[in-house]
RNA sequence: GCCGACGUGGCGGAACUGGUAGACGCGCUUGGCUUAGGACCAAGUGGGUUUUCCCGUGGGGGUUCGAGUCCCUCCGUCGGCACCA
């Protein structure tokens, strides 16, 4: 018998697959279309460990399960290779950040091609190609166009290690997301993406999408939707003259308990509005707070601060005055940047109003609060009036009180009552408050797409012309960062000086480049057509291909990269371009390979700064590329974090060798007649494993296939065995899998083309069903029996036999039945007495 | 603080709409084969009893003939967001 000989045979048929070209697809081909996706790498410098391999097993499992369903699959491979970590490797290598990138991308191919990927290499694309950034250019001139991208001075978050201006989604608790510096605010020039344009949009569309729900929250989340009204206060200056200020509320109902107002450091009515005799003290306290950092005014008791600015505000209902004051934990970029400060139902302005002995007025008193009061309930606590304790504030909604003709309505009510009367009087309008902020696009770094804009001493901001593209990113001697926030492309003044094409004058370059993200945010379209230099993808191509069936990846970019890839696509269907409004239908997030640490016991993500990687090349040495496949799935549940065991290779390793011998054994003694127990097993694997695999749950397809093993290997030492028919079956299911060794059996069976080629077996109903089934007897809910009947056999036959059963019968001397529960196919329960 | 996920043997994990808890694999135990080790094969492996039951899915309570699964509550772990008015 051929011996198990993987490191052959693997090599042999990836060079057979790439010969034939057996993984490149075409519009022409009529079979139905189906585009499965993996989140393209960056080209680290370490190379691929498993935890990363576990993803594109996955899809590629995936793919050639769809291939074997008669789809035709499009699943192509390419380089996200601009952007920041490229370009620190490149840095810390001392190397050309493009000859770094080369480099890395040879490495990581070489190790991609050991998983024995269905890739259409002929589509592969890289980011940094000019073919390829010429389009990201072009797109961000059509946004250009429409106003979609502009330019603005303001205050941004700062990396003071990267050395590089960060986007809002980058921050992570204060610290830059990739080096975990703190980040700084810098007031720079930027350009920015209005993606809050499609807030609402963005926000809506998530309900069509097969999504897992976490990622859907966690967009919606970002975005952070929420529906209020704006309200027009008066602020009475100490002269006498008025000042109307807007604030945002989504509490209207609780109008009445307004006894003070706040207004952000950075509100421009605070130094114009503040009594002369403070102006001082409050302007130390704005310049104090600016230089704040956001992360740095997270609401600690201790540290709230706040100051009187001697004037007060108008309430609109009432007319009476309430005292403004400024504060840091009102910010300016959300809402208005003031708020009314409803103490008695609002844990931060309840928390103000105590520091500094303001009013308290409740006015939302909790539904049924008569069955509440004085008992523990959660914790917000109702409590009959004036006896409130300290710290306790209700939040919920209730029954208005002390609000003049609004008392007594309920929250929802009193609402939409409030803003219909503050209507009429032209000073409150219904608006919605996004979070999501406008997409800061510059980085002052060297390896991203340049802009393409001049800045033209007569004609001032151009762009260039679609001609004009691509503008390509200029050789350099130096392409470190600079330290005065300017980008390392500012200081080759060859590039930086350039001449007007309006007017004919001097201009300047823009010298930021695009962020990262700005690649991805469209790659999946260039795919469907990638070598065309015409357009950025050919609408044909891509209406053929397009939107992505199954796109697989790590939960890590759930708001970064999906959300941009989501702005885009948007962009492009309303330019006309493509016909879909949202790109990924189907998205699956695997989980990460993890690593319990000898020294401190914990599970650890593995990664080479923990020095704990596994390294895939070693484990195909020694198991093979297909073992290793076969563990990235058994490894557990592919959504979850898995944790890595070097002995648990050894299971399916073992598994596929035995499955090896099986084929190999009954393909050198054939047998002329399968037996029918052998079919059985065989006809319900093929129902076990479809269902599994269309659930996606792949590490039980995996156990399966070991529970078949295990059968036939019992079956086998009874002289009973498969025929050609059933072993040709089984390799086929095995196929997705493992396809080289699938490849190698099929061709050891007779075939001469490839297993990719043939379809998806299909179960026969007529093994599935036992003609006898084993039923569990209980009593009183106790198992006390299995009892063999006839699948035929009635409800009242198989009672009948139940009862007669020994070890039931035990049970039943003596006792009364007083019900019979029976559970066809299942058990049956006699409840006694 | 808010939102979300999860909690099952020594370990990774199975268990469809409530219906035999622990599939499958690792590890471990015993035996066979072998000069030996490895590999392979066979049997066993939740705990307690010792031959017949009892207890067991983070704790407590509930619904049900029957709960890992449903409801309430508490505890713990992980992830996301975080002064968002």
């Amino acid at each position: 018998m051929r011996s198990f000989d993987f490191s052959n045979f693997e090599t042999k048929w990836r060079a057979i697959w790439q010969t034939k070209k057996q993984h490149e697809v075409s519009e022409h081909d009529p079979r139905p279309k189906y585009y499965c996706l993996d989140m393209f790498p960056y080209p680290s410098g370490s190379g691929l460990h498993v935890g990363h391999w576990r993803g594109y097993v996955l899809s590629d499992v995936w793919s050639r399960y769809q291939t074997l369903l008669g789809k035709k699959v499009l699943h192509p491979m390419g380089w996200d290779a601009f952007g920041l970590p490229a370009e620190n490797d490149a840095i810390k290598k001392k190397n050309h950040p493009k000859l770094n990138t080369q480099k890395n991308i040879e490495t990581i191919k070489r190790q991609l091609e050991d998983i024995g990927a269905m890739y259409d290499w002929s589509r592969e694309i890289n980011t940094t190609d000019p073919t390829f950034y010429h389009w990201t250019q072009w797109i961000f001139l059509k946004m250009y166009e429409r106003g979609l991208a502009y330019q603005k001075e303001m205050p941004i978050n700062w990396c003071p290690s990267c050395l590089v201006g960060l986007a809002n989604e980058e921050v992570v608790e204060g610290r830059c997301e990739r080096c975990e510096a703190p980040v700084t605010q810098k007031k720079l020039k930027q350009w920015v993406l209005k993606i809050t344009q499609y807030a609402e949009r963005l926000l809506g569309d998530l309900n069509h999408l097969e999504w897992p729900e976490k990622v859907k929250v966690m967009q919606a989340n970002w975005i952070g939707k929420s529906e209020g009204a704006q309200i027009q206060f008066q602020i009475e200056d100490r002269k006498g003259g008025h000042h109307p200020i807007s604030i945002f509320t989504t509490r209207l109902d609780t109008l009445f308990g307004a006894t003070f107002m706040v207004l952000s450091p950075e509100h421009p009515l605070v130094l114009e509005v503040c009594a002369s005799s403070d102006l001082k003290m409050v302007k130390a306290y704005v310049e104090q707070a600016r230089l704040k950092k956001n992360s740095e005014r997270v609401f600690k008791e201790q540290e709230i601060s706040g100051i009187f600015l001697g004037v007060y505000a108008v309430h609109p209902m009432h007319q009476k005055k309430i005292p403004v004051w400024v504060s840091d934990y009102v910010l300016m970029d959300y809402g208005t940047g003031a708020i009314m400060a409803v103490p008695a139902h609002d844990e931060r302005d309840f928390k103000f109003a105590k520091k500094f002995g303001l009013e308290v007025i409740e006015v939302v008193k909790p539904p049924h609060a008569e069955h509440r009061t004085g008992q523990a309930e959660g914790h917000r606590i109702s409590h009959p009036e004036g006896h409130r304790p300290e710290g306790s504030v209700y939040e919920g909604p209730g029954i208005l009180i002390h609000s003049d003709g609004f008392t007594g309505l309920d929250s929802t009510v009193a609402k939409q009552k409030i803003i219909e009367a503050l209507a009429q009087k032209g000073i409150a309008k219904a608006t919605v408050q996004y979070k999501l902020r406008d997409w800061i696009f510059s980085r002052q770094r060297y390896w991203g797409e340049p802009i393409p804009i001049l800045h033209c001493s007569t004609c001032g901001e151009v762009p260039l012309r679609e001609e004009d593209l691509p503008l390509l990113l200029p050789e350099v001697k130096t392409y470190e960062p600079s330290k005065t926030g300017e980008s390392p492309l500012s200081t080759i003044d060859s590039w930086v000086n350039a001449k007007c094409y309006r007017c004919g004058g001097k201009a300047k370059r823009e010298t930021d480049t695009m962020p990262q993200w700005a690649g991805s945010s469209w790659y999946f379209l260039r795919y469907a057509s990638p070598q065309d230099r015409r357009v950025p993808f050919d609408s044909k191509a891509v209406s053929h291909w397009l939107p992505v069936d199954m796109y697989v990846g790590g939960i890590e970019h759930a708001v970064l990269h999906l959300l941009y890839a989501r702005f885009f696509t948007k962009f492009l269907y309303d330019i006309g371009l493509i016909s879909f409004q949202e790109p990924f239908v189907r998205l699956f997030n695997q989980g990460m390979v993890c690593r319990r640490s000898e020294k401190t016991g914990k599970v650890e993500k593995m990664s080479k700064s923990k020095m704990n990687v596994v390294n895939p090349d070693d484990m195909v040495r020694r198991y093979g590329t297909d073992t290793l496949r076969l563990f990235e799935l058994f490894v557990g549940p592919p959504e979850l974090d898995a944790e890595w065991n070097d002995n648990g290779i050894i299971g399916v390793h073992k598994f596929l060798q035995r499955a090896w011998q099986w084929v190999l054994f009954y393909h050198e003694h054939p047998v002329t007649t399968c037996d029918e127990a052998v079919l059985k097993s065989l006809h319900q694997l093929i129902a076990k494993v479809t269902e599994r695999l269309e659930a996606f749950k792949l590490n039980v397809v995996v156990s399966a296939f070991m529970e078949f093993m295990n059968e036939v290997s019992r079956f086998q030492k009874e002289g009973k065995g498969g025929d050609l028919s059933a072993l040709k079956i089984f390799v086929r299911l095995l196929a997705p899998l493992v396809p080289h060794t699938a490849e190698e059996l099929w061709e050891i069976l007779g075939n001469p083309t490839s297993i990719f080629q043939t379809s998806w077996p299909v179960a026969d109903p007529a093994y599935l069903h036992e003609e006898t089934l084993v039923l569990v007897v209980q009593v009183n809910g106790r198992l006390r029996a299995n009892i063999e009947v006839n699948r035929k056999c009635s409800k009242d036959e198989i009672i009948e036999q139940a009862k007669c059963h020994d070890q039931v019968q035990k049970y039943l001397v003596d006792k009364k039945i007083i019900k019979e529960i029976y559970v066809p196919h299942r058990l049956i329960n006699f409840v006694v007495k």
